[in-house]
DNA sequence: CTGAAAGCGCTAACAA
DNA sequence: TTGTTAGCGCTTTCAG
């Protein structure tokens, strides 16, 4: 590769002027031609090493999500990277596998690649922020929270499972289970917490503790919890699914018992990656997953930019898709 | 950020030792416990920015994909991922949405940031590597080819487009419709035709024109696609949906006109993400995609180290998921 | 085994 | 507006 060096001397300036150039300072045209034109002889290309390691930064986002393979965070991710990249900003992908030791070498790849900034989904409520936040590198958090004082993006999950459940009541269902995801996980107990709520209001006599089971965020857990429910000596007559890939391990394990949706009542949160069921057999509450990009992506080039007003928490909406789904059974 | 030269006066020794500690180096082993003590005391990072500036290469490979959202690329992109990170690699991920552009702006990234190398499914057969491959950066395409003599992995397409079809005709089907993406996309027209083949030696009186339809490997063009040959003077009986998502595209709207598989034959390449479908309802030609991506990254790598025999070309086998689907109308 | 010192390519004072 | 120059943090000869 050219240097600057090389592009300078090639078009009768210093180096100080080609970085000018590239840099969008005051020189005159005359010289902004010479160096385009030697730059584009010499198939010229800045080396973003050496001006990270100048300036201190890099224009880089790094973007940690703990499943790359979950429709939801590639939205996320989309909305992320539409954002960083008209700000000219790179997005490196980080994939955790909610692992906790991995989300840690990633944030310390983060510091030492000198990215400007973090875009964190938390594995759990114990990640550690200690280093990259002391070294003064802005992060905000999406889809759940940490303890630290950062910017966060999140949805209210509890009314996402309280809407979700509530239109199963109103369609007429009555044995109303539930599966969420890891109980230490926020996004999973507060949806279970609107399921639960609804259910205390609206079907008092229920046992939630009968109807309720923590699994994994995927779908395998999914099934294996459905298959737990369907075991009941009195089994449920809907579910509530608090992502989207335990409703998808739901209704694969209803199907195969040939209880297949909306006879048996499915209400999901988070929409149904590539469903092929029609749009009617299934209620839907819809998660801004790309929105939640978009958001945290623009807080944080803010901080970048220098904003440094108190740590904001932004809540952002649910909204249910179907809600006319009607008991055909 | 601490540096190596306050690790090394803390420790008492030179950056030079600093450094060698970090690299696995020749060093006494007092020498090497008081850097590490003091490394630790510091919380010390190397700065993987000089670093590079230094050797002119990061150990960093980028992944350049046409679409982040379809999991196809995210399960290539998991293979690559895991291979990387094992060989204390990270793994950026750039998402090009099938635009000639952003490739190149991406690949013009990767030769400035130094990285060591990149694996590339390219948008289409005109992608321009020049520049990255005059620079002398190895590159690995997966998918789908271009004309530069570089590594590749991709799979038998042809096959895979017989077998799919192959299927249907052994269940019973006779009006086989195919459903492939754009007509200049390999992966697409290569599919295409192992299902023509399959036509012209099992069905010869059937016209292959009339019932193919080009489209984006996308769900919307996997829908409009059967819309189109559902309103067909003599629609097809069965269709094969040459990627995953046109089969979803088209699973859905066949759902909606209340022809649901297996009573209606659908054949797909690439397996039905999070499908919700009974497993014997579709025949799926499964693709190999997170072994693709291993293998990629193993040569990638294998360049990266120096390797410089002359450049191969991977050809991975799809396998015939299901193949026992009865015609139950 | 260890240290001194040069230099990777760029940016940003400072001077002119 | 332009050029000179120091230095970002690391690796790597070269001496010792």
């Amino acid at each position: 590769m050219a240097t600057i060096y090389e592009v300078a001397k090639l078009a009768g300036v210093s180096p100080a002027t080609v970085s000018r150039v590239f840099n969008g300072a005051g020189v005159s045209v005359e010289k902004v031609a010479a160096v385009r034109e030697a730059s584009r002889e010499l198939r010229f290309t800045p080396s973003r090493a050496a001006r990270t390691l100048r300036k201190q930064s890099a224009e880089v986002i790094a973007l940690i999500i703990p499943d790359i393979e979950n429709p939801y965070f590639t939205e996320l991710a989309r909305g992320v990277e539409d954002v960083a990249q008209s700000a000219g900003y790179s997005v490196v992908l980080c994939n955790t596998d909610s692992d906790l030791e991995k989300e840690t070498t990633y944030l310390q790849i983060a510091l030492s690649e000198n990215m400007a900034g973090v875009i964190l989904a938390p594995a759990s409520d114990k990640s550690d922020l200690d280093d990259i936040l002391t070294a003064g590198r802005p992060v905000v958090t999406v889809d759940r929270q940490t303890d630290y004082d950062t910017d966060r993006v999140i949805m209210d999950n509890f009314r996402a499972g309280k809407a979700a459940t509530e239109n199963l009541v109103r369609t007429g269902f009555r044995r109303i289970a539930c599966i969420t995801g890891p109980q230490d996980v926020e996004t999973a107990y507060e949806r279970a917490d609107g399921w639960r709520a609804i259910l205390r209001q609206r079907l008092p006599d229920l046992d939630p503790d009968e109807l309720l089971r923590y699994s994994t965020f995927r779908v395998d857990g999914g099934r294996e919890a459905m298959e737990d429910l369907l075991a009941l000596p009195e089994p449920p007559d809907s579910v509530v699914a608090s992502n989207n890939l335990l409703g998808v391990g739901a209704i694969q394990v209803l199907t195969e018992h040939g209880l297949t949706p909306p006879a048996f009542g499915v209400s999901v949160v988070g929409s149904l990656p590539f469903t092929t069921l029609s749009p009617s057999a299934v209620t839907v509450v819809r998660l801004p997953a790309r929105h939640m990009g978009v958001t945290a992506a623009t807080q944080l080039l803010e901080r970048i930019a220098g904003d440094h007003q108190p740590a904001r928490t932004v809540v952002l909406p649910s909204s249910l898709e179907s809600a006319t789904a009607a008991r055909t059974s």
